[in-house]
DNA sequence: ATGACTGCAAAGCCTTTGCACGCAA
DNA sequence: TTGCGTGCAAAGGCTTTGCAGTCAT
């Protein structure tokens, strides 16, 4: 089942790219292929190390370069489900539950907080299998000036 | 207003550290202050930055070091809010959407979807004053293997 | 005195980029 | 042929770690 959406997937995907102007290559297949194999989040290294020795094969340069063409025709999404690279903020007394939007133009970032949101997200934890401590939301878009 | 919030948990956090068993060091109250400074994400670069030349000053390492301190005292939180070190996933046909929870311990990855979560990040987005295209949420805990 | 804490510098990752070569059209 | 696409290697940025010296208690 995942396979076979995968493989609904990688056909769809081969013909935007081809239709975006993109030459037909090994290397970006072999990419594509790696690609319709998973369900859930990979990362780069991850996609790099199942190609290594692989045919087809594709570099390391080339695994980010066809994860960003085909993030800019929205075949793939980019998720941040690691734990690098982070950012920080207080917590505790004189500190409140918020959650952030930021600019995909200048990279402001805005807090918000929403009691509705904490509500749904309470369920949502409490009927996972999970026993869940914490959670993150994080909302991207254009910031007023960048609109305009 | 800001600030005074940042006062109430310098005064806090320091108690706590005390109670934790840590030492008293001038580097470390350098570290806090600049974090009572913000109320919102910052980066472990950019504490170093506000850092360096100033007095009480951190190295990079203590930076490092005392944000884990806090973090495991819960005096801080830890957002990812940049754009690196990302998973990707397919999107677009043969694909749903959806988001993830992540195992604190063993680092497996779950996805899961819920309409009345969608329900009402819509609504935020709506609401928000940026042009939202995207959003991604990220529940952590211990998955039912590493519970038991 | 003793152990906690610190800075420095180097190493380890992930990601990006310059460049010369190879392949699609 | 033309220029898009690729691999390699190196550079850049974030984070971690070893080590020797310093400071709190």
């Amino acid at each position: 089942m995942g396979a076979k959406r995968g493989q609904e997937w990688l056909e769809y995907a081969t013909t935007q790219l081809r239709r975006a102007g993109y030459q037909r290559s090994d290397a970006r297949l072999g990419v594509i292929e790696a690609l319709a194999a998973h369900d859930c989040a990979v990362t780069a290294p991850e996609l790099e190390a199942e190609l290594r020795g692989r045919e087809p094969t594709a570099g390391r340069a080339t695994v980010y370069r066809v994860l960003e063409q085909l993030e800019r025709l929205e075949l793939v999404h980019r998720v941040d489900v690691g734990r690098e690279i982070s950012s920080f903020e207080r917590a505790g007394p004189g500190t409140e539950h918020h959650h952030h939007i930021v600019c995909q133009n200048c990279g402001r970032i805005n807090p918000f907080e929403d009691k509705g949101l904490e509500r749904v997200v309470k369920r949502v934890s409490k009927e996972s299998s999970f026993a869940i401590s914490e959670h993150e939301i994080v909302l991207r878009g254009m910031c007023p000036s960048c609109s305009s």
